[in-house]
Order: structure tokens, then C-alpha cells, then sequence
DNA sequence: TATGAATGTCAGCGAACGCTTACATTTCCT
DNA sequence: AGGAAATGTAAGCGTTCGCTGACATTCATA
């Protein structure tokens, strides 16, 4: 599944947390944080800290990829079309 | 690529960034943050907001995936063996 | 139905975010 | 080498995090 935004992520959390039949002390104490934490960022808290986010999708045995573009190694001198994007955006060319 | 903490996170917007030729100026703007925060971010800042985070992500047009158990329907009657390993975990069973 | 567990809400508090501004350092190109 | 652009560092400020603790509500199941 595609993950776009917090609400997004906190629904994933709370569905993976349920099947793994954990309630949210339990959960909470296995990834250091505490229940409050755990309802708002399955709220889908947009302001919640990166580094615990992270922690909790661990805990939850939750694979994390990046796709597209992050490393891709393209032949030399092929046509490069997201910088060329990219640039006509920007503003005062 | 698999991403399980925020120095993760911080490398791959960074290569992405430099990859579509923006600058750290220039992509802040895109996002709606100060340079500051693309500094500490592409750094590995672990406090960062969720929010600003995946902003930035959907900017470069990274695509990030949540695979592994998100919803995995199960056939009914199979052995849930993540639900047993984790009621394991529990204190006081 | 009644009782306990799970979940959600509220308030107060110290710590840290992300912002701005200004300056230092590094990188790149002529 | 010289200068401009990109990147990194620092301090001060208002806002909000995540925590604790107590209480309210919803959900099971005996």
C-alpha cells in the first residue's frame, strides 16, 4: 500500500497493531512511548515525531520501502525528463 | 530500498534532491519549509515532523510502500504466527 | 446485566520543533 | 585565483510535542 500521509500511516499502524491483537499499552510500552502517543498518531497526528513513527512501524514488523528514482542508476547521457521537470518549476528560470 | 530510520529517510531525500538538481533554497520553497529544515532532515533528524516529512517525499516524488501483514488477508483457520509471537512478548500472560 | 478491559479525553509541564536572520564555510565555474 | 552560489552553523522566539495522571466512554464476556 501506497503511504501519502499521516493518516494514512496511522491507519496502517492501528489495523497491523489489531491483528497482531495488541492493545495500545502494550504496544506502547514495547516501542517506549506512551498510550497518548498511541491514539493520536493512529489518529494520524501529522506533527508526530519521525524517529518514533519509525520505531513503531519496526515494531510492528512493518517493511518501509522507497521506489522510484531514489538511486536508479540510468545510462549516461540519457535524457534525465524529472530534472528537466524539475527545473522548468522552478520559479525565475 | 528499505527504510527503518530517519538517517535512512534524510539519505534518500538528499540523493533524490541532488538528483532532480534542486537546491536546498529552492526545494523548501516547494515544500513550504525553511532551509533550515532541509538541512536537518537530509541529516537525519529524528524529531522531524511526520507531516513536513512526507511532504517533502511526495515533492520528489518518492514512493514510499508499506508491505508485510498492512492488511494481508489471511485464509480463515491459518496459523497467525505474528499474533502468537507477539502475545508471547507480553508481560504477565 | 454487571464488571473489567480497552480506548478516548482533558489539563498542566518541561523540552524541543521549526522559523527567521545573520554569518561562516564549501563547492563550482570562468 | 577570484567570486558567486550552495551549504552549514548559531542564537533567539513562539508554538506544540509527548509525558503524566486522572477521569469518561465504549466494548467484551462472564
Amino acid at each position: 500500500m501506497l503511504v501519502r500521509t499521516p493518516a494514512d500511516l496511522g491507519a496502517v499502524i492501528r489495523d497491523r497493531r489489531k491483528q497482531l491483537k495488541l492493545d495500545q499499552a502494550t504496544f506502547a510500552k514495547q516501542i517506549g512511548v506512551s498510550r497518548q502517543w498511541v491514539i493520536e498518531i493512529e489518529r494520524g497526528h501529522a506533527r508526530a515525531e519521525l524517529g518514533l513513527v519509525l520505531r513503531a512501524v519496526d515494531a510492528l514488523n512493518i517493511h518501509l520501502d522507497v521506489s522510484a528514482g531514489q538511486n536508479g542508476r540510468r545510462r549516461p547521457g540519457a535524457v534525465d525528463i524529472d530534472a528537466i521537470v524539475a527545473k522548468a518549476k522552478r520559479r525565475k528560470p
